[in-house]
DNA sequence: CCGAAGGAGTTATACGTAAAACTTCCCTGT
DNA sequence: ACAGGGAAGTTTTACGTATAACTCCTTCGG
């Protein structure tokens, strides 16, 4: 077939042309292997002439070196990397706690792999095979109790928004849900809400379990009652469905809080599929504050967590657990941001409450 | 402070049990190094006896050994571990691309680690700076030119949502964009709509030049024309800027067609202030089908993209770049989704619209 | 004028793994 | 009886880096 000229590449082939090694950039500046290691790991001050540095520097520019990570790795027994571990990427509250955590790590010139749990907030297969670097430490948001168990090793481990008590973990950084929902109930005693019923998700986040728990404490001892709660799958859809459930209760319930704002979405269908209007017949809360909270109409009245900040403190006590120290829990403040979901109760005047 | 008693961990440090290497599992097993790699790799078929290959199995099992992956990706040169460049983690249709290559990547027992481009949609500082591992390829969704120019090395790449033309990509994979904003525009003409005004992100992603390109060329030559173009920034906030001024053109026009869910959430919102109800007196329609789409309330008329297969196809493609294989470029079909947000055109009978 | 003290490097080594090359033993066919 | 061959291992080596330990040279104090 081919013309007995054309050997195809069986010798000389530089396919790829081998990137090069710290021993390459040797060679091209006329040093050693070691003197290149110093160098370029800016620990050369009293052992390296500057005019050899610069040398060495200027070879390294010119070859492209980039170090071996696997190598270096190797050789110093760390990775200088964390692992943060999220139940879902879709939301956009763990974008931002990532957001937060990885400008940390970039300060602190750590590396920072995100890890998705590909099952929901299920527990995922194990971070631990399917990534590809060793780890220093790992970072986990919002984790079920038994996706947590899974995760074994022995690793530096930081919580964030998981149940401070009864984990491994070297240090837990939550923002004070507690506080959000008290906001919440608040707000709405203000605004002359007597029946109020919970929408709830079904899944085994402890996040889940401490905001249904908040929002009893919260309403404990207070003119209002908590008709009912109902759970379902933290969608819109699952939001949706719970809510049409809540509002079928007699007499109906004059404000649904929900505990994240997709359910709050889905809420908010269910309410106008039932003929009511947002905030004239039923109030509706959120909690996150998700981008969606304000692409609704009207917008959600939502708890806002400080989802950067927590990104960013849990990275920060894992270096610090990294480097030895001890540092503890941390429980971030929170804010209500009021918005166009509630308002007065209907057929209700209520102290304070605005009246025009 | 402290009685003399308490001396605190100062000798016989086991702080760090120093984890169990493959020649820990070997002196375990009462065989060498090599036979442990043997077995564990897989690869001992003739090579070591069956019984010896259960007696370090167990042994592995035994001291929980994991095989250290800097070690491992030195000596094979290879990482079998792609990375995933987004430009934005909170819009879902990246989380969808990446639950996609992800599935894949696990099918063929591959690590994926994904990079979140930390300025929005501007080129990363350096994906292979911060990046732990040495990679063996690389994926890149919906990058704007400039950041594609930055994707230095000599990585195999594989492109999503981009430009086929004019890039170092080995393969290209993109939804059927064109064929979307046709099937939009079909959409419009028959519910009689003539008047149509576009709203644009300003970001310099191909994917936006492109959609602006097929919206324009898919209303050539009918009885509609596009009255204005408005661009903002891809927010929900953008949107109902640029809405509110596409709103404000004289006479009005009686659809917005948005590059993006974003945008036609923000669309909603302007049109709403106007006093317009949808679709009654204006229709919307999005693009890439977010959860938002649904979330809406009507909810969006958008195109949906195969966010998960453009993902999928994107890795299938990368792993056969990296075995050698010659892709090429995929164009994937996308579906209109037909919802609340859009309706006949006010004052006017199309021919074969509903007329209920 | 000699030993000590640095300055400026180099040489050598270890990290843990995969796999090529080697060894040993036993069986088998002629 | 003996070459040949496979089974069942072991020994050795290389991957690229960081750094401890070493060498050589110059300078300087006493």
């Amino acid at each position: 077939m081919a013309s007995a000229r054309q050997h195809t590449g069986q010798a000389a082939d530089p396919s790829t042309p081998a990137r090069p090694t710290g021993r390459d950039v040797a060679r091209h500046a006329g040093v050693s292997q070691a003197t290149v290691s110093l160098v370029l790991g800016g620990k050369w001050q009293g052992r390296v002439s500057s005019r050899t540095a610069e040398t060495v520097r200027a070879a390294a520019e010119d070859l492209r070196y980039r170090p071996n990570l696997a190598a270096r790795h190797l050789r110093l027994g760390r990775t200088r990397t964390a692992l943060l571990v999220v139940p879902a990427l879709s939301n956009d509250f763990f974008s931002r706690v990532h957001a937060g955590a990885a400008r940390v790590a970039r300060e602190h010139d750590l590396g920072l792999v995100l890890y998705p749990s590909p099952e929901g907030i299920a527990p995922a297969p194990d971070p631990f095979e399917s990534t590809p670097a060793t780890l220093d430490g790992v970072i986990a948001s919002s984790m079920a109790p038994e996706a947590l168990a899974a995760l074994h090793g022995d690793l530096p481990l930081v919580m964030l928004d998981s149940d401070p008590a009864g984990t491994r973990a070297a240090a837990t950084v939550n923002p004070d849900i507690a506080d959000g929902m008290r906001r919440v109930a608040e707000h709405l005693l203000a605004l002359g809400h007597r029946r109020i019923a919970h929408v709830s998700a079904s899944v085994g986040s402890w996040t889940f379990h401490h905001r249904a728990r908040a929002l009893a404490q919260a309403l404990a001892g207070t003119s209002a009652s908590l008709v009912c709660t109902e759970r379902s799958a933290l969608t819109v859809a699952g939001g949706l469905r719970a809510a049409t459930r809540a509002l079928a209760t007699d007499p109906r319930p004059s404000a649904l809080v929900c505990d994240d704002d997709l359910l709050a979405a889905g809420a908010c269908k269910a309410a106008r599929r039932h003929g009511y209007r947002i905030p004239q017949d039923v109030s509706v809360t959120g909690f996150d504050d998700l981008d969606l909270a304000t692409a609704l109409e009207p917008e959600l009245t939502t708890v806002r967590l400080p989802a950067e900040e927590v990104g960013a403190t849990g990275m920060r006590a894992l270096i610090g657990v990294l480097e030895g120290r001890q540092p503890d829990t941390a429980l971030l403040p929170v804010a209500l941001a009021r918005r166009g979901s509630t308002g007065p109760a209907a057929g209700q005047r209520s102290p304070g409450a605005e009246t025009g």
